[in-house]
RNA sequence: GGGGGUGUAGCUCAGAUGGUUAGAGCGCCGGCCUGUCACGCCGGAGGCCGCGGGUUCGAGUCCCGUCAUCCCCGCCA
């Protein structure tokens, strides 16, 4: 018997049986998903990553077999050696991709037994997502997991080659780094030799992708894991992995071209067709009529300026905000009345009070034009119908309002926007759609901590023409930043990046950086940008992002094989765990009692 | 740090208004079965109702706390 095992060698997987291999012996090498035992007959569906076949064990063909197989169980691992014959008259399978055949067993092994699994594999059983994660190992038995698993790497396999065909190096840059201020809550790393002093682990590798241009590599790329101790979310993990790229002697659209070249090879893996050159708006565009900066192109219900146009009404909400130069915007939800309730109403006004939204004017549109609302009373018949038109009104239509500083009414009315289109199915089976969002402004306030902060990253470069600026006025310089967006989720960004010292040491100065400060925290960039850095810029894509919008996965748990809960634990290996006293005093370090 | 949802058999879930011995489907175990394929039939086992307090004559159900998990806000350049 062990002389069979270790002599058996597998012929096929399970998928890939079909009538032309009539007559021939094979051998099969899998689980065992179900057993149907009809005492005489007995049936088992092996599976293996390609797929199902059916395997049979008939006491005419084979009596010992046979009556092993009555012992055999959900999940068993087993080899099996048979002849494959086409399926009697009637007895075909169209569920099955080999449904027409099935193999007749004259000898098998078990390799090993199996405990009952904790839950069935089949992938029509929706499991609690805890469970599967305890026992991941057998989560990915199920076809699906599967299937995201090669999804994920046929991605990393196209990016690889397309990057490679253009010149690309693959580089590797250190996990174990020095903390850097800005950004992220970093995760440490205590340092053995160096008693007192930690690494950090990199949030990108930002830096070193750029002393990577100026040490002359001028292309390279790499499948980055990056790390963040912030807190989790459906497509936030505190690890994950970042397509990365940076370039020598570029600009903007060279950058662009390049990196929408590569999402059209990723995306054909996924079988999407893209074409390009993919759209470009610029942020200001995509704030106005979006409100949010990753715009969903799947469907319309664009915001609407009527400010002018309510300027002079008797609600006062309106007339006052526009006195003050407030943002007053619409969205016309497009035959979405009937379909919305009053209670739906007062979710869609506490669900915008998430954003800052203190209210939400709504107002139905009657079969004859007339205004059904409670503000209807407020606005003259000549109101009523300037604001008709331009929101280009139709019976059943809804009216949603915002008014208050531009920051709070984008964002209320962006995400408003998104779950009309979530709740009405709005972009549903709509494909995938691609675009560029360009022209971002460099910097934001910080109102608490009273100063500027970057909004891409402190190495973004500014537009040429604007340089200026920056010391006068500077929330009006753009950024030579770029973020692509997929389905109203931001799925890379970059930028060209600053390549002297002056202006570095100029942009840390607007960041209220110090002159010490900098050169503590980056006087190795400011230095290495001393000798000759050339000019580049560069994109990161979130890998584990555009997997699973392409998987069709809600979270990017779906996509990773071994994702953390919410609380950054792993239910597999109990991660984060206690480690040994010994292990402590080696590191110089002593928990805080009570903490 | 905050808001919301969930937690009952191995799994997925049901258990109005507090009331006798907590149920179903699937899975599991045993038996029968030679054309099943989410096989079928017969029988069976299986429960700290997340955990800890409290209210009550009586709690799966009500209250407080706590833990786990999910979604969101903050946070994540």
């Amino acid at each position: 018997m062990s002389d069979f095992i270790t002599k058996l060698k597998r012929t096929h997987h399970c998928g890939e049986l079909t009538t032309v291999r009539a007559g021939q012996e094979v051998v099969l090498m899998g689980w065992a998903m179900r057993r149907r035992d009809h005492g005489g007959l007995i049936f088992v569906d092996l599976r293996d990553r390609g797929g199902v076949t059916q395997v049979v064990f008939n006491p005419e063909v084979s009596g010992g077999a046979h009556s092993q197989a009555h012992t055999i169980r959900s999940e068993f691992c087993l080899g099996i050696k048979g002849t494959v014959v086409v399926r009697p008259e009637g007895q075909a399978n169209d569920k099955l991709a080999t449904g027409q055949i099935e193999v007749m067993v004259t000898d098998f092994v078990i390799f090993n037994t199996s405990q009952t699994p904790p839950f069935m594999l089949e992938e029509w059983i929706e499991v609690n997502e805890n469970l599967r994660l305890r026992y991941r190992y057998l989560d990915l038995r199920r076809p699906e997991m599967f299937a995201a698993m090669k999804l994920r790497s046929d991605c990393g396999q196209a990016f690889r080659s397309y990057l490679g065909k253009h010149g690309f190096l693959e580089v590797e840059t250190p996990m174990l780094t020095r903390s850097t201020p800005e950004g992220a809550r970093d995760f440490l790393v205590p340092s053995r030799l160096s008693r007192g002093a930690f690494y950090a682990l990199p949030q990108s590798p930002q830096l070193f992708k750029q002393l990577l241009m100026v040490g002359g590599l001028e292309r390279y790329y790499q499948l980055a894991r990056c790390f963040r101790d912030e807190d989790l979310r459906a497509d936030r993990q505190p690890e994950f992995t970042q397509i990365d790229i940076e370039m020598s002697f570029v600009n903007e659209d060279d950058v662009m071209a390049l990196a929408e070249g590569m999402v059209q090879e990723i995306m054909a893996v996924a079988g999407v067709e893209v074409s390009l050159p993919l759209p470009r708006l610029t942020y200001t565009e995509a704030m106005d009529r979006f409100g949010l900066d990753a715009p969903d192109l799947r469907f319309g219900l664009e915001l609407t300026d009527v400010a002018d146009l309510v300027a002079n009404a008797d609600f006062k909400l309106f007339s006052q905000a526009a006195s003050q130069g407030l943002c007053i915007k619409a969205i016309n939800g497009k035959g979405l009345s009937e379909g919305l309730s009053r209670k739906d109403l007062d979710d869609l006004t506490s669900f915008v009070a998430d954003y800052g939204a203190k209210g939400m004017a709504w107002v139905r549109v009657r079969e004859d034009m007339e205004w059904q609302s409670p503000i209807a009373k407020f606005f003259s018949q000549e109101h009523q119908n300037r604001i008709n038109q331009r929101l280009g009104a139709a019976p059943g239509d809804i009216f949603f309002f915002g008014a208050d500083h531009a920051r709070v009414v984008h964002e209320s009315l962006g995400r408003l926007r998104v779950e009309l289109g979530r709740r009405f199915g709005l972009t549903r089976d709509k494909g995938f759609y691609l675009c560029w969002v360009t022209h971002f402004p460099l910097l934001d306030y910080d109102a608490k901590e009273k100063r500027y902060v970057a909004m891409h990253h402190p190495f973004t470069a500014p537009q040429a023409e604007q340089i200026e600026l920056l010391a006068t006025d500077p929330l009006a310089v753009k950024a030579r930043a770029y973020d692509l967006v997929l389905n109203g989720t931001e799925i890379g960004g970059g930028s060209i990046r600053i390549n002297t010292p002056e202006m570095q040491e100029a942009m840390f100065r607007v960041l209220g950086i110090g002159t010490e400060e900098a050169k503590e925290k980056f006087g190795f960039l400011l230095e290495a940008l001393t000798f000759g850095a050339p000019p580049h810029g560069g994109i990161a894509f979130g890998f584990d992002r555009l997997v699973a919008i392409l998987n069709g996965s809600p979270s990017i748990r779906d996509v990773i094989a071994f994702p953390k809960t919410q609380k950054g634990s792993c239910p597999l290996t109990e991660a984060p765990g206690q480690v040994d006293r010994t292990q402590l005093l080696e590191l110089g370090l002593r928990l805080e009692k009570g903490v």
